[in-house]
DNA sequence: CCGTATCCCCCGCGATACTG
DNA sequence: CAGTATCGCGGGGGATACGG
């Protein structure tokens, strides 16, 4: 068994509808890195993946493992127990989520500050005057 | 004056659509790509770009100067000419945009072909039956 | 050449409610 | 616990046409 996830892992202050990177679809990525330490089970998948509403979070895992990214394995039980788990391919998938995170860490303040920027004055476009053959 | 850039640079056979990851808005990664040897003018970026609309490129373009990816200059020429170039911050996405296509390059066939495999099969989904108490 | 201006469609995503 | 069933919207993206 593994450590229980973490519920606040995924930062909701964080801005990650700015960050310009996007693996799959909107939670795939999320689900990528709650899947890193071992298998886990549907509701507790649900937790860190804040307002994630079941249809969605099913439809994220139904092409997960529809493209061979996780594995879905149900236990004969009561109350039925189900856990997915990163394949081979998905945890392949791991190293670009570690770049893109690296990525944000460091470039996603300098983006964020240009925005602000951008929004907040009459945008100065750029004109450069063509060499004159004058003197 | 770099090299003119290579209509087929992307592939329109590729089933981009399938990889899983992007970078930004739909076209803002082969933007980048195409802005990696220098400053291009906009109908130079469309030629790779088979398919864009000026409508959506322009946004494209507006959305990563916004963001500080890329610098616009107008020169005050006629016929009118504008270039567009990467800047720092833009540039810093060259290294994660190379490590997507990496990616691609190793593991996409992996998973087109996982695609392929579930869907002209009747999904198997692993049922495991838990341990029985009973002798 | 370098864009704008409209119109429209699709569908990813969410809200809500219900079931084996 | 682990989902399914419905409904609905918002907006990214494309088609088409026009302007400085």
């Amino acid at each position: 068994m593994v450590e229980p996830l973490d519920p606040e892992m995924f930062d909701p202050v964080c801005p990650s509808s700015a960050l310009p990177v996007q693996i799959g679809d909107k939670w795939t990525a999320m689900v990528v890195l709650c899947l890193e330490a071992g298998p886990r089970r549907f509701t507790e998948l649900k937790t860190p993946l804040r307002g994630v509403t079941p249809k969605v979070l099913t439809q994220t895992l139904r092409a997960m493992e529809r493209d061979g990214l996780v594995t879905r394995t149900a236990y004969d039980e009561n109350p039925p127990r189900v856990e997915y788990e990163l394949t081979p391919l998905g945890r392949s998938l791991l190293d670009l989520v570690a770049a893109a995170r690296a990525w944000s860490r460091e470039h996603l303040p300098a983006l964020l500050e240009a925005r602000a920027a951008h929004d907040s004055s009459p945008h100065a476009s750029r004109l450069k005057r063509s060499p004159d053959s004058r003197a």
